[in-house]
DNA sequence: TTGCTCCTCACGTCACGTGAGGTGGC
DNA sequence: TTGCTCCTCACGTCACGTGAGGTGGC
């Protein structure tokens, strides 16, 4: 005979579950000390333990276990458990594989994005911008009206997305409300044109580029250096300008905003 | 704007789920009636509804969840999260399939049985018993011990078990306490003698047969009605009897001892 | 005496589900 | 008025885990 905590360790059961299913009665012990209450289990008792542990392992329910282990549930009516049990089974491996496979889908889109901007050059630079076919959705309104733009053009664009986010704007001043924008993305071909959505070729060429980090509330400050810098040498800045969005909100999740990257571009002549 | 109702088919989150999710302050109504206390809900909040509900999907807790929307978790905690959780979900994937597939040879062995036991003579029968190899543990003692001395004879024997338990009754009467008994399987070669472990052959030969329905402790009525056949005939009967176990308590359950079925065969001159 | 094991009882967990009892708008 | 939707509050679920407060044997 042994003690519960004995027994607990060679059925590798916790005491407390031990005395939780000697209350649902389910393995109750072979004797039980009248003046202590000490709760005493025979060798015969493991293998019990044992079947249970299985049965839990196999997701079956107290009850279930109590009732297939009752002796008198016919073999057709056990056979149906199981088989009910194995589909239970079954669907949960296939929903957890498909999540899985998704969850594994974001990871390594995340790790694209952090491999992407892990070498960022946070200078002003010049640099030569390549043509591009865009998809935009343009648009007067308010600078957060840009996400539903995003919204709307990537469920047209779909899978010929091939780079980052971007907005042109067309005013050349700051304005609250009624500001002229495009908001789209780089496709690799180009589409037809669709409720809104058009598609065009933006030309490259010369350009002077900052890469801003933090939220999009203080984009000024960078705007800032780099028309000073424009000033400075002499240039003479095109319209529309740029904002590529390297790493934003996101689909999924938010993120810090003080982590937000966007490269500013600024065609030149 | 939405009721809980209208938000509830949109997003279908039950309408219980959706005041839970405003509890634990995940997805909050866009608007909420003063007076009536009624939720409303924006369109952009049925976003974060799907969000979340893939999430639930991957099976992120509630907590984990608000942690990852709140928007101020670095991207390579984001990361860890994630990982950790793909973790979990392939651990669960494994620990499932392992559960199904042993799952699935439970069933398997159970439809073995109903199918071997499905078109039994319930009649007596003289036949002849073929020659087997036997793996057996002889002892005296109460009928009650075949049960453990079939365990023993199993970890031995092992994958060698080429037939059904089968126990040798050796004294030419009943005896309650003291009875000569050998307990064992048929088995697929001659093992080596081991721990009070013996294997030998068998001598088959002409038999007088019987397959009794039904606990063992009605067993005393098949005796009676396959000695009285013997008598009859004029048979002389050889020891030992052997009872061969075509379905009993099994290896995992009990199972309704109404169904027993037990072979009786007893050798005869 | 101390430390260890055992006991019971009540409450906590997690993500909701189930009602009871009541209100408000069409 | 009726039927429907919405509300809050309290309790239930499932398989234990956590702790408080106490006992008994070495």
């Amino acid at each position: 005979m042994f003690t519960i905590g004995e027994f607990s360790l060679i059925s590798r059961l916790t005491v407390k579950t031990l005395r939780y299913y000697h209350d649902e009665g389910i393995l109750v012990p072979d004797y039980i000390d009248d003046d202590s209450g000490y709760r005493y289990y025979r060798q015969t008792s493991v293998e019990r333990a044992m079947i249970i542990t299985m049965l839990r392992d196999m997701d079956f329910s107290i009850n279930g276990i109590r009732e297939m282990l009752s002796g008198y549930t016919e073999d057709t009516e056990l056979l149906e458990h199981l088989e009910k049990q194995q589909h239970k089974l079954k669907d949960k491996i296939s929903q957890a594989k498909t999540a899985e496979s998704s969850l594994e889908e974001i990871i390594k889109s995340i790790r694209r994005i952090k491999m992407n901007t892990k070498h960022i050059n946070y200078e002003i630079q010049e640099k030569q911008v390549e043509d591009i076919i865009f998809a935009g959705f343009r648009f007067k309104g308010k600078y957060d009206e840009v996400g539903s733009a995003f919204k709307k053009v990537g469920r047209k664009a779909g899978r010929f997305i091939s780079g980052n986010a971007l907005t042109l704007y067309y005013d050349c001043e700051y304005k609250e409300n009624d500001a002229d924008i495009e908001a789209g993305f780089p496709v690799s071909k180009s589409l037809k044109a669709n409720s809104g959505i058009d598609c065009k070729i933006l030309k490259g060429g010369k350009s002077v580029t900052i890469v801003h980090k933090g939220p999009y509330e203080s984009l000024n400050k960078s705007y800032e250096k780099l028309f000073t810098f424009i000033e400075q040498k002499k240039y003479k800045s095109l319209s529309p300008s740029r904002e590529v969005y390297l790493k934003g909100p996101g689909m999924i999740f938010k993120g810090n905003p003080e982590n937000y990257l966007t490269e500013i571009q600024v065609l030149i002549q």
